[in-house]
DNA sequence: CGCGCTCTTGATCAGGTTCAACATTAGTGG
DNA sequence: CCACTAATGTTGAACCTGATCAAGAGCGCG
């Protein structure tokens, strides 16, 4: 049912190119050091739905995600999902099994159409060993995320749900764009999952935040945000 | 009242040795390798309760901790505290401020006396691309955080503060040692702001584990696992 | 020895979950 | 293109976990 779909690994050059150049680890090297990096890279797609890979699974390849984006989530005992974080275009994933040699932890599932490149242990510790300034490009992004997770983690012993859904949104707005209009990049229950709630909460805080008039929702998915200041406040 | 203690700064050569060849992310180089690195170590002390650095600091050295321990927390805008991790020897800190180029955004304080060595930016970039393995290393110890972390931050949404908390007192069994005791290595509550919780309910929960009869209270920081199946099934 | 911690226990309270019903949207096939 | 179905989102009411506040007990330390 979540079976991957292989049919285009070796005939979509331009594919594998986007991936190398266009991803933060890589594209500090000139053309000829990509071609080089091109040659060991293997391209993939999936369909909305499929898994990358899932918990418990090993596996020796780094997945870089070229087009669409990819759900990284875990499953608790009781089997509560929890969305721990989304994959979009020039991210990478895989760190764990790759870097440990152990299984996965969690699960990576296409949410749209999504291509990725994979690079597999070996060629990437070639890679390191070559292009020093690569694992550093690493370095940067694995410190970025644990620094993010670890305040995503401190946000949920230390603030509300109403807080932490008050910065989430706050958090979409565009910096270098006049609109004060967000698009919500995914579904309440996905969300919920994100900012560690249920549904049925996001939507009554959604009211609450709009009756005290800090948002208005536009639609389901837009949100204009009228009140920057006093949501980060609350 | 924070203030560093400098003072063996360029006295403890065999401070520094110490560092150097205890720790994972260097331990695997041979001893012509270790006395480069030695060269470009500095040593420093802290005694409890003084900050290595804190939260808006800028920085560019990597800290190790040679000997003692670090609290490493987070502070909410309400000025809740959340302890993070605890580094012990061998671990190090300042990932963030180091690659990134950009600020701290948590605490290290010293739990105890405590020995670490820094590693400043520009000395840490050579020894990478001289000794590529030492960036493998710490890719496997970030990716590792990344990996608790995201798990810790999964468990505060999905599980109960009792499962929490069972958790954690199993994760203290040494897999080694016959016994069954574990002993407490923070205040309970240290213990309550790592799980996520207060400490008068780490309290109510021992109680109600012991009621149950899977663990027992020997003092106030010993307790003995009796029934480890349970505790995780929770 | 007594002062100031941390730890424990109790009582109350509130935020958020759960369950259930209903509304809305999106996707599918005639 | 519309109709139908399934999935998603919304609202209400009851419940429950865990936080808060307050008071007392144990403990270490000067």
């Amino acid at each position: 049912m979540t079976e991957q779909t292989n049919e285009n690994q070796h005939t979509c050059g331009s594919s594998r190119q986007g991936c190398v150049s266009m991803v933060p680890i890589f594209n500090h090297l000139d053309t000829d050091h990509l071609d080089e990096i091109m040659k060991v890279v293997d391209s993939k797609s999936f369909k909305k739905g499929e898994l990358v890979y899932r918990a418990e699974e090993t596996s020796d390849v780094l997945t870089i995600v070229n087009k669409g984006s990819l759900r990284i989530y875990r499953l608790s005992g009781s089997g509560k999902e929890q969305l721990v974080r989304v994959l979009k275009s020039g991210e990478f994933t895989g760190e764990l099994a790759l870097f440990n040699e152990t299984v996965h932890e969690n699960y990576a599932e296409a949410m749209v159409p999504t291509a990725v490149c994979q690079i597999t242990r070996s060629s990437l510790q070639k890679l390191l060993i070559s292009y020093p300034s690569i694992a550093i490009k690493i370095l940067q992004e694995l410190s970025a995320r644990v620094n993010q997770s670890e305040q995503q983690a401190a946000r949920f012993t230390t603030e509300s749900t109403e807080q932490r859904l008050a910065t989430y949104l706050v958090d979409l707005l565009d910096p270098d764009s006049q609109s004060n209009v967000v698009t919500l990049p995914l579904t309440k229950k996905d969300l919920a999952s994100y900012i560690g709630t249920t549904p049925e909460t996001v939507s009554r805080k959604l009211k609450e935040l709009e009756e005290m008039q800090l948002i208005k929702r536009i639609s389901s998915s837009k949100i204009s945000i009228l009140d920057e200041d006093e949501l980060l406040f609350l």
